[in-house]
DNA sequence: CTACTTGCAAAGCCTTTGCAGCTTC
DNA sequence: GAAGCTGCAAAGGCTTTGCAAGTAG
């Protein structure tokens, strides 16, 4: 909390009840979330939802807070290295939305060799696996149903 | 455009006007397109923006078309493998969004290891690298001008 | 002929924005 | 105090959907 009550200074913006609440549920809850499990976890300090989606702006745009898309149109936020977590990915569920962590990452050579042959600085990557969970697995095709 | 008419006519789907000028726009621009910009390249056929909606859909069901997120919240559609473009990765200006590909990709042993130790099928991963480009290193902060 | 598609227009949903009033520093 | 926030409500932008007319097989 620290981090952010120094980093918020460093621009000149202030120490919020709603931001320090969205980044201490995110240090809590270490999997990624959507605006709106976050705007219903915080909603007993009763934020607004606007200010929930301002919130993860200015955290994302310090670097505390990293944005996903798993291709359900509906944007997830978690913390990142510099908000506490160490660097990792996920492996999605494409049915069910299930989200495991996993360690394994992208080598780092090959990530600033791809950035300097393009002339590319600043360069990070975004590494997520998709697929069938063993519970989604045994539910009866989709298709069929429908 | 003989692998859409087969695998359209497999699941009792019709060749139409709209998908094969989809299909055929996917398969000269290899970059990857949002909706608007494929709605716009296709307008001289004039196709509804439903129609492109649905088209998306149904050629990503069909695995001939991959949905991408760059962050910018737009969807962008690029042809797959199965599609005839082989298989590959972007690395994205952060503010321009200027494309480039990258074919160095992710070790597909580590892929099937992930994959067998969370007891996941079908698996398929999403690599993108983020960085800015040189032209836009160059340009003066955001920050400052705002 | 029948089932599937398309256009058109209306809705949905997530996200952003304007503004007055309220806080942090 | 002054510069930043927040809540509220309205607006935006992308995407989806209902339905009648059109079309592929």
């Amino acid at each position: 909390m620290n981090a952010l009550a120094g980093q918020l200074r460093k621009t000149s913006r202030r120490v919020t009840g709603p931001r320090k609440a969205v980044l201490e549920l995110l240090r809590r809850h270490r999997h990624p979330m959507t605006i709106k499990e976050i705007h219903d976890s915080v909603s007993h300090e009763s934020v607004d939802l606007a200010t929930v989606y301002r919130s993860m702006h200015l955290l994302q745009e310090m670097a505390l807070v990293k944005k996903f898309d798993f291709g359900d149109g509906v944007a997830r936020y978690e913390m990142t290295e510099e908000g506490g977590r160490g660097h990792h990915h996920h492996l999605v569920c494409r049915r069910c939305f299930l989200i495991v962590e996993v360690e394994t990452c992208f080598p780092s050579e090959l990530e600033s060799g791809i950035a300097s042959k393009h002339g590319f600085s600043e360069v990070t990557h975004t590494l997520e696996f998709f697929g069938t969970c063993p519970r989604c697995r045994n539910l009866p095709d989709p298709r069929v149903i429908r």
